[in-house]
DNA sequence: TGTACATCAGTGAACGCGCGTTCACTGATGTAC
DNA sequence: TGTACATCAGTGAACGCGCGTTCACTGATGTAC
């Protein structure tokens, strides 16, 4: 690669975490001005329409950036080995925790913006956040069926455990450890809850469905 | 009371109505302008002034109006009479979402500021959600006693129903009406799977007490 | 009731400031021969 | 390798605009007597 193209990764680079660096602190993207953004990047503020149209337009890949680093959570999550079913959700909670805690940054972005100002960037989140929906189901479906336990409706119970997860680890990253601890064993708690409510829920359904067979 | 206070208390309501009224076009406190707020207001920029210092200063004012409106959702939900647990469930959610379809600008402004650009209206809302969240476990271990049933925790279980909740019903808010069915659905098997869950675990902990005894 | 004065919600002009965006430009890097 | 030209990331001056805030003011409402 050219000496010039990589330069100019570099730049859309700096930019992109000047960005980052300065939402968190605690700025929604509409609240950014384009010559702030330039000035913390390093760069003239008439620089920065070289690599975007807009900060709506550099928002996005923001949104890209952040949503990878949610798939790469799934990925380590299928990876996690444990002995009972108590222990993967455990496990898994932990290791999304890590991430977060790495990403932070970027991923309170993706949250902040979900409800932010732009309606294209929530379109862009809201389809982020449905294919980890996704990933999720199909993971609660494998182990579910590895472990043969019933379950109501993986879907559903993705859902709870997308949204329970998301909002927790967001607001738990900028927690002292003490607090975090704390909210990570309330998280288990909680995704235990929807788990085995939903084993119940369906076995119950079960024993209904033979009552009124017999 | 005299005309003169009446009609400042009048122009005061203006303001905030018109503040929540620009905010729902999907913009955060710190997207506003002192003076769009003031011409939606039908008054001139200086005499927003004669009523708040900033806007900041109006914000806490409608977190205030916000957490209001949940008061009395939780004290409808206190009067919601049902046959069965889970018709319990059920009319609870109905309840909640008709009262966020009403309040639902002024909820969404809570929402959204709860994630916003201000450290002070975070502060204030977070205090506000910890109020509700006490309100919610005094419910729930209410209704527990007088089934007479376990639960590991009501705390822990009031959390995970208002993340839950909040969150479904503040994004269901803009949809259309079929979905928002679909919303209250899920809602409602959200909320049995945590519920049913927490009674499954309190159980199981019982049962285990009682081997590790005998 | 009438009069004289006080209060104060709302006003409009004016200010300096940071904003997004345009434009013609520079000069290092890349390319063709 | 050397030369002549093309590309293009980054620049700095300039623009018009909406912003928050100040200030002295107006005139209707309220109050004291």
């Amino acid at each position: 690669m050219s000496t010039r193209a990589e330069q100019k990764l570099k730049t859309r680079q700096n930019i992109l975490n000047a960005a980052v660096k300065v939402m968190n602190e605690d700025r929604g993207l509409a609240a950014l001005s384009l010559r702030e953004v330039a000035k913390e990047a390093g760069i003239a503020p008439t620089s920065f329409y070289r690599h975007f149209e807009t900060l709506e337009d550099m928002g996005l890949e923001l949104v890209k950036a952040a949503s990878a680093a949610l798939h790469q959570i799934i990925k380590d999550a299928r990876l996690t080995q444990a002995d009972s079913q108590q222990d993967m959700v455990q496990k898994v909670v932990h290791v999304t925790m890590d991430h977060f805690r790495e990403n932070g940054p970027l991923i309170r972005v993706l949250a902040r913006e979900a409800m932010g100002s732009s309606r294209i960037l929530r379109r862009a989140i809201k389809k982020e956040l449905q294919l980890i929906k996704n990933e999720i189901t199909d993971l609660i479906a494998y182990e579910s069926k590895k472990h043969q336990r019933n379950i109501t409706d993986p879907e559903l119970v993705a859902d709870a455990i997308l949204d329970v997860m998301f909002y927790t680890c967001v607001s738990a990253i900028n927690m002292p450890y003490a607090l975090q601890k704390d909210a990570e064993r309330r998280l288990v708690h909680h995704i235990r809850a929807i788990y085995i409510g939903a084993e119940t829920m369906a076995n119950t359904l079960h024993i209904e469905r033979q009552l009124m067979l017999s």
